[in-house]
DNA sequence: TTGAAAGCGATACCAA
DNA sequence: TTGGTATCGCTTTCAA
């Protein structure tokens, strides 16, 4: 194995040298740059990350938190773009990611607390915000830097954020529902724990306050069963012209139990849902959905942890990624 | 923050004795375990992973080679479900994992290479079996130990595969596609290239020569315009009975084509596909499928892999993951 | 059963 | 602009 001491020797110059050129430092010269970039070559050096890690104490990784639910969370298609885009942009800066793996949040805490002691991570990205959550405590008491994709909480300066308005994006969801001339709505929501959910249940009243719509919303009913049983108590092709639901995987099992029970989109009633994906393009239809742009969310995310964990000069910032509605082929003009 | 030596000074030990204590040497006094372990514990020691990687010269982490391909290939669950089961086992035994990030073939290759120099990783696990791959070759040539999900390819006797036999698993539908009278069948790929494909297209053919039924396989048609193209041009509810596809994901392409067509399943045609996961059970309606159990996949592959890695006296050994079918509503008995 | 000390492969400080 | 060297926190001989 090549070391930083063979090209040291190889080049007749001092390892401090070559770390210097490792690092691209410029107080060095042309020529010896030159000189140690070539054997470094020759020799097929490559750098022991490990050994930098310990001297320097920073592991160029950061700590990605999921959720503390089940499976079928992490193969919901948001987190997974959100993932993607995260990872590119550290692969980018030369970063690695890990991830949580626990279910609980009592080993999900322990979990963080272990990379962090360990210093295995560098900082965070939380997937998620909920008020009084241990992990965001434990990581503002440590001084650990993390970013919270989600919504903005405690109004702490120096924590950033990361989030749509899902207030608005919700009201403007809803609104365009409206529009079509819908006039009764079931909005359909997997729980009440997470501040975006509560968000896009405000925005929703709202529009049905303003415009007079009839509403019902149910939380936690969840699996086509439940949902099949729900649709068939509530007489859904009589009482309501469209659902709006807030997750996509939320959203295809609803559309799973419309197909069971043989209502038809758009014709018998019509569907939105959050959260643009495959899931809701190869839908049955394909689902008109606001585009909350999950790869953006961990674009920025990703990038402003970074700024934090490089930048001196880093200020800190909270961003607002803007949203947008896709029509498809779930919903259309009511006729009156 | 509290290092070994700090533990040591204060029990009154040497700092090879914690060592010992750490890694559960046997030739230490009940006495001083106990007592080491106690100050451990006050003062909240927590050993630094870096510093003993660079001294053992293991990374204690795997790494996760993914295909090259689209992010939609990402979000396919059945990766999601592999990699899930794979990090659990890690986590078990205290290993981390990292994922390689490259959409191109060559920059795959240089990941990996990166990740074997800079002793990143102590061994791999391939998700997908491909002939004449370098990066297998570079593995096997540098002797780096990892393991394969998907076929047994060249017979190399120091490779580990693990793999369903899809084949049979293909064999087994069709055949209880067969058994529901079904006499003109549909064959929907993605592709030809991957090991898998071109398997599960054998086994399907078997049966249709076996039981004399009509058949039409297509490569390639994977979006939902072009399979509603397809379909039409097929004339499909006059000419077949049913659809079978390789792949959750082209199944749900397939089924919101058909949606648009308002073609009914099972009543008009019937559908059933490979890998089962909520794509299947929450489709419209839920699908028949052969269920590979991904989650074995991964669970196997990874134990093999530390097993390898950890063990002395591992023997090599490739496994094949039974597989089994869920009837769902997709398919029914055929009237004659 | 325990301790002393030599590394592991980088970085970074202090001198030159 | 360069070199010498202590150091990061741990493991692992070798000796006691």
């Amino acid at each position: 194995m090549v070391t930083l001491k063979d090209v040291a020797k190889k080049a007749n110059v001092s390892p401090s040298t070559v770390s210097r050129v490792m690092s691209n430092s410029k107080d060095i010269s042309e020529n010896t740059r030159k000189k140690v970039t070539k054997i470094m070559d020759e020799l097929g050096y490559v750098p022991n990350i490990t050994a930098r890690k310990l001297v320097t104490n920073q592991s160029n990784t950061i700590g990605l938190v999921l959720k503390t639910i089940s499976i079928e969370m992490r193969q919901n298609p948001f987190f997974t773009e959100v993932l993607t885009s995260i990872s590119s942009v550290c692969e980018e800066k030369r970063f690695s990611t890990i991830m949580t793996t626990s279910y609980t949040s009592e080993d999900l805490l322990n979990e963080v607390k272990a990379l962090v002691l360990s210093k295995a991570v560098d900082g965070f990205i939380l997937l998620y915000s909920m008020e009084n959550d241990p992990i965001y405590k434990y990581l503002v008491d440590n001084e650990v830097p993390f970013v919270v994709i989600g919504k903005k909480i405690n109004n702490d300066p120096n924590v950033m954020f990361v989030d749509n308005d899902n207030i608005e994006a919700s009201y403007n969801l809803t609104k365009y529902m409206s529009g079509l001339g819908h006039r009764s709505l079931l909005f359909l929501s997997e729980n009440n724990t997470y501040e975006v959910n509560k968000d896009r249940l405000t925005g929703f009243l709202k529009v049905c306050k303003e415009d007079n719509i009839q509403h019902k919303y149910v939380n936690e009913v969840v699996s086509r069963d439940e949902i099949t049983n729900l649709l068939i108590n509530e007489d859904i092709r009589k009482n309501y012209t469209g659902i709006v639901t807030t997750d996509s995987m939320l959203n295809l099992n609803l559309l799973s139990a419309l197909y069971k029970l043989n209502v038809n989109i758009p014709d018998d009633i019509q569907t939105c849902t959050f959260t643009d994906s495959y899931l809701s393009e190869s839908a049955c239809p394909p689902q008109t959905v606001v585009n909350i742009y999950p790869e953006n969310l961990g674009k920025i995310a990703a990038k402003s942890l970074l700024e934090i964990l490089q930048k001196e000069d880093a200020v800190m910032h909270s961003s607002i990624i803007p949203t947008s509605i896709i029509e498809r082929d779930s919903t259309k003009q009511l006729k009156s």
